[in-house]
DNA sequence: CTGTTAGCGCGTTCAC
DNA sequence: GTGAACGCGCTAACAG
């Protein structure tokens, strides 16, 4: 850690506005913003372009976000509200590529995890104004409300992969192994509830569906690898649990490494389907896998999409596919 | 995926400003700002807050942050500057803490992934000002330089944890087991390159100072499992490596799967080291772990110092120690 | 006590 | 190429 103050003793420095551009350069403060912003149909000499250039570089001007903001009516921030850090690899890899194609296009992509607890989305709209939100469908109905009453604009990702889908899949797949008794791992973070309840809702459709009692739902904490009261519970009952969906392959890993401490083997005494696909998923995870070149572009698509006023993009692609390895 | 527009056809909603409010209530704009802002010694009474309140609240008023900032002349954003998202366990472990604790304090938290290759962070001011820069030594020479100059504070975490440090910490375990030709497992994600730069030289600094060959360096590439080069550079020399200090535990675990479809298994054929702790480490990777609480506290600790202008406090912690299983 | 007037901050843009 | 008004919220000075 190194606390970088330079040479600022009490008072912080003073900011270098256009102003203090316009008078070093001698020429007027228009001037020195149709410069900086390359306006068109402007027709100034490219000596006084070079002056002012230099001069703003030379005293070191930043444009400064708020006057900007204020003056033309919109900011140019695009802000994703996620309901925690570290939700996913997917998530990580859409966010990246929405990073890249935004910054293109002269915005920026900010991050915040919001929680309504900790704050609303009004007084959040006094901190950062953005002019569009994306979301993953974690806001409650008030939040949604409030942001589309602002003069934001909203883009919901959720459903472009439909997670009771997720979970519809890992349980057909298991029914058609025979499994006549599913289980549910669902994360200890609670960050991730709202997404574990959605596939667990899918699977709870196929269960009924196949007129099959309710999946047995189990906790299997990520930060403590202790899964011994989860699996007992699935198998210390008189019609025991022979099949387990996992809410990602996270959580699976974590069950099959506790199963093999157990003296168990996922795929032989327990199976288990995660989610995703993770790279690590290779040692031998069962999983429905999620095309995320293909996911990240609709999420890309729909955000430039309403940016752009245009309709929002066709999002009824298929990115999910089964991976069966050794776990079920 | 939802496109939420609502009942706004052509031209969006307009703004509702403090001065709609004013003039709904029959009240000053200056009444409201008092009311709305709770500001202190200004006798207004309780009938005049409840109306202007109400009236605000009806007319769907949120304070617009641009003008509050321009007026101001500060903000109350915190922005962490990341080489990428998912960038780690620990690392959101510490936004998600320092998120929680800014907001308490009226600060928000962004995360924006900048690259330089993308933009300039003059330009990102002209988007965003931030009170306060959190970064993870991740910026040039000229991108501090221009933070520095900017209005905005600079707290970079780098060093909180040292990197050559948790380097150093691999190679000796594995040296004092009698390793005497060392590997290094690099990340395919070049977003984690600084990092895994900087736990290599510690690695190198072990071997020096030992009078040992360089490590040999091999990329373990996250996203296609296929370590058969990287096992086969290592192996397959006259002096053969026999152990590996993974960049964490993830390329720990992606490595030790890759061993065992080859046939080879980690902690017999090949020691493999990682680092982090993760949850699924507890499979049996042997690892230097990090104190994620300890960590996270010192970096809002590091924040919350600079924001009040007080020292930053004392960084001098021992976050990490040695978790010895069966792959080393 | 209760509330108002007026000007500011900084970059943008219309009219000249 | 310039002058000047503007956007919106904050707050010092002031008035009933």
């Amino acid at each position: 850690m190194t606390a970088v103050d330079g040479d600022r003793p009490a008072g912080r420095r003073r900011r270098v506005t256009s102003a203090d551009v316009a008078r070093a350069a001698g020429v007027s403060r228009a001037t020195v913003s149709y410069v900086l912003n390359d306006v068109p149909n402007r027709n100034i000499s490219q000596a006084t372009r070079e002056l002012v250039r230099s001069t703003a570089k030379r005293l070191g001007h930043m444009p400064y976000a708020p006057a900007r903001a204020l003056r033309s009516g919109r900011t140019n921030l695009v802000l994703a509200l996620v309901p925690g850090f570290g939700i996913g690899f997917l998530f990580d890899k859409a966010l990246d590529a929405l990073n890249t194609a935004l910054a293109a296009r002269g915005y920026a992509l900010l991050v915040h995890h919001h929680a309504e607890a900790l704050r609303s989305i009004t007084d959040l709209w006094g901190l950062v104004s953005p002019a569009l939100v994306v979301t993953t469908g974690g806001l409650s109905a008030d939040e949604r409300a409030a942001v589309e009453y602002s003069e934001a604009r909203l883009v919901d990702v959720d459903g472009i992969v439909s997670f009771p889908r997720i979970g519809r899949m890992q349980a057909e797949y298991l029914l058609s192994k025979g499994h006549r008794r599913l289980g549910f791992a669902m994360p200890g973070d609670p960050h991730l509830q709202v997404f574990a309840d959605s596939r667990l809702s899918g699977v709870r459709q196929v269960c009924a569906e196949a007129g099959l009692p309710e999946p047995v739902v189990e906790v299997v904490d990520f930060e403590r690898a202790d899964v011994r009261p989860a699996v007992a519970s699935w198998r210390d009952r008189p019609e025991p649990v022979t099949a387990v969906c996992a809410h990602n392959d996270d959580v699976a890993l974590v069950l099959m490494a506790g199963l093999e401490t157990m003296g168990l083997r996922a795929g032989v005494d327990l199976d288990v389907i995660g989610v995703d696909n993770v790279p690590i998923a290779a040692i031998g995870v069962t999983t429905v896998a999620i095309d995320i070149d293909a996911l990240a572009g609709v999420v890309v698509d729909s955000v430039l999409a309403e940016l752009d006023d245009r309709p929002a993009p066709d999002r009824d692609g298929e990115f999910l596919h089964l991976v069966v390895r050794r776990s079920a």
